[in-house]
DNA sequence: CTGAAAGCGCTTACAG
DNA sequence: CTGAAAGCGCTTACAG
């Protein structure tokens, strides 16, 4: 692991000027306290450009003791459709105090080497929640402030949501489809909670639960079997609209109509939720709601990068979109 | 932007262990070449542990010169759904050469402050083609070795395959559905043109193209608009896996049978693609290919970490994934 | 206005 | 087997 490429350092470029380091860091740096002759500038400037001289970001770091650097940590099972927009929300609020974002997308126990080895985050952002042990212990072992999103309280919220829709619409019956994924039981777990929660509290019978596969021939299988023990009319929750895709053709395989005998409810609002047979009713983060909550995340992550004690942010909140499947 | 958290550094655990600094270097390094007695090294380890130390990452790096990071450059464009297999796979080989990998996501041109300023990559993995100007120099500022993924012949190559296999079907006619996201188009205009080129040679007439959007009521009118223009029967290539199934919605909404009167083909083979109506045939990166090109992949980075030359890389391969709608 | 010097925290020849 | 010392590249008081 030998790397002699012979870096070009603030020494060259001050020699190439014919200045001290010293000067050349106050040019590059803009030090406003500096009062260098614009001449002597343009020299340094010129020879910086000539060198293709790029400050090594490590000394710099090392020097301030902390870098402007925000690394989110998303574990597999909370990548979703929704990321997309908050990552870009969240990049150009950070752009705009300087800060950068970065993400590290994945499985925390794969590795021997902790990423911390090689980089120093000035805050950490965490999609999942901190009574997650696994992702806990990874997230602090960059001793930087932790900042957590998407905790549990949004899964059960959800489950929730989707038997309220479901009741007052006039189903009495609730069942609810799971995924597959094992990555993902966790959260499943959670949102099934949170269905059955509010089913005990409307005074209906407790869910039954399902899982069902993306293949086709096993959702037809699986659906086949929810229904055998429980029979239509019913409403079905779906861990998210994946597996409602799932569920609308199996109950189409086995001959059930959606939303007559069948009620079916997903949870994301992926762009393709309104092109199934029939259009795919969902729930969905409220959108102004969003824009508010990730500002107020941004100013955290900032007081969180100036040592500031962190609050509870609020949580998301959430509503139902309403198309022809339930 | 003060923190004065107290660092915790090699100093405090040499102190508190009643050794040098040299000596907790050995042994959390676990240095080969020193014989340390079991005792010190327990007692320099306890003291390790006890305090929370952690090597501050930027020292180590700016000591050695290098660090072991590799950042894979995502834009936005480029985020589709084959990426979570792409992502582990190659974190998984990663890790086992003690990288980590993590990923930058989004507009490169966002940014006043690089994110070089506070990252220091072994090697870049970049997603796109070396001839994206903006691409291109946002990936060159972290002077470090680029290795490029998902060029432009991908693309082209795509799109013949789609061709390729609605002529062998015997369809004559070719239309072209184009995805409404703008940030897109660049890689739109590829594979149209890998269509086109196709159809050239054999011999059919040039392809209609067409902007489907995802959503439903604009789809409809989308495809109707299609309709006026060329009369079925045709073969209608996509763009990806969810413009095709808001083709199928708006065929559906228009009357027209798939595949009888209309071929569609996707690419991707997203999760869904499968459960549309009728299942999408779809086109998909070879499984084993992917596998052997992602080891040479990890090899090619390992190269290029150690400063070797990097040749082009051999192209990821790609199949046609028959189902009902084509 | 400019430069010599110190120091951030780490690792590793080198001397003992 | 252990420790004192040098040096990675940077920024910034400090002296002139």
């Amino acid at each position: 692991m030998t790397r002699e490429q012979g870096r070009i350092t603030s020494t060259d470029v001050a020699r190439a000027s014919g200045v001290s380091r010293a000067t050349v860091s106050y040019v590059l740096n803009n030090d406003p306290r500096q009062t260098i002759p614009p001449e002597t500038r343009e020299r340094v400037m010129q020879a910086a450009r000539e060198l293709g001289y790029r400050p090594f970001a490590p000394a710099r770091i090392l020097r301030a003791g902390y870098s402007r650097l925000v690394l989110a940590v998303l574990p597999f099972e909370q990548v979703d459709p929704s990321l997309a927009r908050v990552s870009r929300d969240l990049e150009v609020g950070l752009a705009r105090l300087e800060f950068s974002l970065i993400w590290y997308v994945g499985v925390p126990d794969v590795h021997e080497i902790h990423p911390s080895a090689n980089l120093t985050p000035a805050v950490v952002i965490a999609f999942g929640s901190p009574s997650d042990p696994e992702l806990a212990s990874f997230v602090n072992e960059f001793s930087a402030p932790v900042v957590w999103m998407r905790d549990h309280d949004r899964g059960k919220q959800i489950g929730r949501l989707q038997v309220d829709h479901l009741a007052e619409r006039g189903w009495q019956c609730i069942a609810f489809a799971a995924p597959e994924r094992t990555d993902v039981r966790g959260l499943a777990q959670l949102r099934l909670a949170g269905v059955a929660e509010r089913c005990t509290q409307l005074g209906l019978e407790a869910p039954a639960a399902k899982i069902v596969p993306l293949q086709r021939t096993g959702a037809r299988a699986a659906i086949g079997e929810l229904l055998a023990n429980i029979a239509p009319p019913f409403g079905l929750c779906c861990y998210n609209d994946e597996v409602a895709f799932a569920a609308l053709a199996g109950l189409a395989d086995n001959g059930i109509r959606v939303p007559d005998a069948v009620a079916v409810i997903g949870c994301d609002d992926i762009p393709l939720a309104q092109l199934s047979t029939p259009a795919l009713t969902t729930i969905a983060t409220i959108q102004e709601d969003m824009e508010r909550l990730l500002e107020a995340r941004i100013a955290h992550i900032l007081a969180a990068s100036r040592g500031e004690p962190l609050q509870d942010p609020a949580p998301e909140r959430v509503m139902v979109i309403l198309r022809e499947s339930a």
